[in-house]
DNA sequence: ACCCAGTACTTGGTCATACATAGTACTTTT
DNA sequence: AAAAGTACTATGTATGACCAAGTACTGGGT
């Protein structure tokens, strides 16, 4: 029952949600999203980003495609198929009325 | 990978915050909070509050006491501790700034 | 007095996922 | 050829929401 802890169960599915949301806006390989994630502060490791990925691919949500790089090995870079456009727009909603149901519960003390 | 799974996923840790600010405001039992929840959307069911009082009682976050009721067995009303209200000022960081980075990432396209 | 329905709370088990940690594979540099 | 760096993979742990069944107390009907 500490904060740290308590934090990273928010954390839980709305990685996924931020996730798709950066794949959306064109393609990208792992350690851009990391950057991204870690510049929003949304504290992430490549062994949660990772597998979650993998995690996507494999559910039909995500494809992705191996591009060389000038500095090390191959990348994947990662984009939304058809189903995770669709799935992406189910999310918002329900992160919108998360959002939403929270407000209506802790907006209610000023009343 | 079902939309309801995630959902679940959202709202975990995001609970533990709206019920503290439930019981911040006023001595509450169980069903009045499980209305509350209901009202908002924040579907919930008797399963997973019950063990999440306990929970925040055994932490310290809580405390409750028996009182009588006209219709059926007595009631266990909680309060915050001050503990608690100290984990809840701290919580609202944690969602706030979470809510903060998912905008970050999630208005960006829009740019 | 007894049974039954309703209310309040408890308990044991399952599942999904964020994270820690360690490991593999490929590339460039020296 | 060895070392360092980058990208990805695999295994194990902990937490918490949910399901489902169960316990305990109350008051009404017969």
């Amino acid at each position: 029952m500490n904060l740290e802890n308590t934090q990273v169960q928010m954390r839980k599915g709305i990685l996924e949600y931020c996730i798709l949301h950066i794949i959306s806006r064109g393609e990208v390989y792992a350690s851009d999203m990391l950057d991204e994630l870690t510049a929003a502060k949304m504290i992430v490791v490549e062994g949660t980003l990772y597998p979650l990925l993998t995690r996507l691919k494999n559910a039909g949500l995500l494809e992705y495609k191996w591009i060389e790089s000038k500095s090390g090995p191959p990348r994947k870079y990662y984009k939304l198929t058809d189903k995770g456009s669709k799935f992406l727009e189910k999310l918002t909603e329900t992160w919108d009325d998360l959002v939403h149901s929270t407000q209506m519960i802790t907006l209610k003390s000023n009343a």
